[in-house]
Formats: C-alpha cells, sequence, structure tokens
DNA sequence: TCGTACATACCGACTGGTTAGTCTGGTGCC
DNA sequence: GGCACCAGACTAACCAGTCGGTATGTACGA
C-alpha cells in the first residue's frame, strides 16, 4: 500500500481539501465537523490531524488557494499592453468566470472570512487588499487618462464591481439560462459603461 | 415588579432581540451561544424561550424586520408618480442608506440565511424575491420606454446592483470618508450610468 | 542479504469542554 | 386561584483536538 494515496489514486491531503470545500460551501464552515470531513475523505482524524494543524487550517488552505489564482490572472491581465479599457474589461469578466467555475470557493470566501482566527484573518485581508489595489490602480489609470469618468472615486468602483462578484454564490445557478461567459461578459459590459465619461 | 420590562424601560423581548442582533452581527450566528444573548440582555434563559421558539425564531425576528422595512421603503418609491430614471434612482439609494443605517442587520441578513431552519429559510427567500421582482420591473419598465438600454437583462442589473448592497457590510465603516448619502448617491450614479442607452 | 533503526502515514478510542433546549418552581398581578 | 412572566439547575448530545499504537517503507552496516 502506497502512503499518501489509497482507494483512487489522489493524496489524502487533496482528498481532505476537497471534501472540506464541499462540505464548507454546503453547511458553513461551523456546521461543519471534522468528523463529517474525514468521513467523506475516506479516512479520519489521525490523518486529518497528521497533515493540517487545526480545522482553521484547513480554512485557511481554501482562502490561500483562491487568492494565489485570482491575484494570478489580474495580474497577468493587468500586465498586458492592451490599452486600459480593454485590460479593465478583460479582467472584471476573467474574476467572473473564474468565481463561477470555484463557487464553493466562492462561497466559502465571502461567507466564512470571520471564523478565520484573528491572525490568518488579518492574513487574508492584506492579500485581498493587495488585490483590490491592484484593481483600483487600474480604474485610477483609466480616470487619469481620461478613458473612465471621475465623478466616483476608483475604490468605490471596485468596490461596486466586486459586490457583483461577491454577490454570484448566492444567485447563479450552473443550470441557469447564462453561461458563466455570458455573465461575466454582461457585467463587465455593466460596469465599463458605468465607466464611461 | 412590572411584567415585561426591567432594569431599563424597553421590554423584555426588544431587549433580547437587540442583543441577539449585535451578537449575531459581531460573531456570527453559530459562535454566539444562548448563554451570552440573555446575559447581554440582562435575564435568563427562562425569559428567552418563554417569548421565542427556539434561538432560530431570533435570528427569523431579525429578517422579518429587515424584510418589512425594505420592501416598505422600496414600495413607497416605486408607486411615485416621477419618471422611471428618478423612481429607479431614489429607490437604489434609498436602500443603500437604510443598509448603511443598519449595518448589522445587513451583515447577519447576508452572512447567515443559509443557517435558518429549510422552511424559515424558504419563507425569506420567498419574500426576497418579491423585493426582486419589484425592483426588476423598475427596470424593464425603463427598458420598454428607452430610457434604460435593453443590453443587459433586468435580472442580471438587479443582480449587479444588489451585489454592491450586500457588499457594503464588508467594506463600508462608519468612520471613513463618505457618509451614508454619499456612498448611496455614488452607487445609484454607478446603476445610472450603466443603464444609459 | 539480512537485520536494525528510524521516519512517515495513519487509526480510533478518549477527554474536557460547550451547547440548545427542558423543567420545576417561584413571584406578583388580576 | 389562576395566569403571565421569569429564574436557573439540569440533561443529552456533540465536537475539536490528543495520544498511544500499528503498519509500511527506507537507509545502512555487517
Amino acid at each position: 500500500m502506497p502512503r499518501t494515496t489509497d482507494g483512487d489514486g489522489t493524496p489524502v491531503p487533496q482528498r481532505l481539501l476537497a471534501a472540506a470545500t464541499r462540505l464548507f460551501a454546503e453547511q458553513g464552515y461551523d456546521r461543519t465537523s471534522v468528523q463529517e470531513i474525514v468521513e467523506a475523505a475516506g479516512v479520519t482524524k489521525g490523518a486529518l490531524y497528521h497533515y493540517f494543524g487545526s480545522k482553521d487550517d484547513l480554512l485557511h488552505e481554501v482562502y490561500a488557494r483562491v487568492l494565489r489564482l485570482q491575484q494570478e490572472r489580474l495580474d497577468a491581465f493587468a500586465d498586458s499592453d492592451d490599452p486600459v479599457e480593454s485590460r479593465v474589461r478583460e479582467a472584471a469578466a476573467d474574476v467572473v468566470v473564474t468565481t463561477i467555475e470555484n463557487l464553493d470557493d466562492a462561497s466559502i470566501f465571502f461567507r466564512s472570512m470571520h471564523q478565520l482566527s484573528p491572525e490568518k484573518n488579518k492574513q487574508v485581508r492584506a492579500e485581498r487588499r493587495r488585490y483590490h489595489e491592484r484593481f483600483r490602480a487600474l480604474i485610477e489609470e483609466g480616470q487619469r487618462t481620461g478613458v473612465f469618468t471621475k465623478e466616483t472615486p476608483a475604490d468605490l468602483v471596485v468596490d461596486y464591481h466586486f459586490g457583483s462578484i461577491h454577490h454570484l454564490s448566492t444567485w447563479y445557478r450552473p443550470d441557469g439560462p447564462l453561461s458563466p461567459q455570458e455573465v461575466a461578459d454582461h457585467l463587465a459590459d455593466l460596469l465599463l459603461r458605468a465607466l464611461r465619461p
């Protein structure tokens, strides 16, 4: 019997993370017991506490994964040579698509942040802020160069758009009429139209 | 000793509700124990379970209060004789102001809905839907009469705007640079600009 | 090619603490 | 005397995390 896998081929830590993600999204962090997680992953508590320091650690891992992914994608779009308008549109649409494609992560992200331990919460907020500021810088660039209206503070614009991202996990259903890309295009349109001078 | 009041003049049920609201907003529903609530209200469990059937009931009361308030206000704006554009702007701005003025209720509303018992959750969703539809009807009216663009489905527009409402409790701080009314005006501006044909 | 030593990966019973809700009883008003 | 109002001890369930133990693999000297 190999060490880190069992049953199917995926390593135990990943199985635990996947089970935890699904259960946290379905029932919420506090309502999900460690026992449920290990049963869903087909292992026992011993395995979980071998790989993770605490239940809190598991939640933190989910956050780290999401944050890394989103930041990487934003950076890629922001660094391109396209005009600001395109960069904003692409970044705004992309975050919608990736959020919908990882709706479980998203609902955990926005619902369970305050259940992280204070220090981990602080850390997550700091990374989140980096993301926010990168996006804001894009908006500000557009405002300086006259492509976007200056009527609304860039900070507010970012919060406006991310509100809708935040909200996706509340209303979006995969079996609904719109594909992730269609929703993304519409939401990016709304943002860009709101920014027209 | 009078029946329903004690210590200060406010009746016990209201004291319980106020204490619960504050604690739910601060710590979340699951992390708040019934013991904490009764201590904050200056009574004991006997009193709480005399007036409320369960901890869940208490949460439901918070929802009922918020829903009633918001629906009343929306109806008032929607029923006016002003042009659609004004009605949408006023309704959109008003919900921002009342949300900020009751930020505790708002954060509970958006964070703890899924911890309600299934039937109460269903009930809340139904009332929420009524609200959504009333707002959507306003947008659709504007689209029919050519005041608003038809490019984005009205449903999506409503979700877009309510995403930003939803998000308010995450970022708005009373000691920040913007007053509730200023935030409301900006957010309403963004919506109206996004709706320009 | 054994044998010993050590590390990694995991099991599952157990512990100490917490929790929502119940129940018995008491008190003052009508 | 009855009823609304409330106190607070009690119960049954649950839960995160611990810990001693087992099984498997790897390194290495003789």
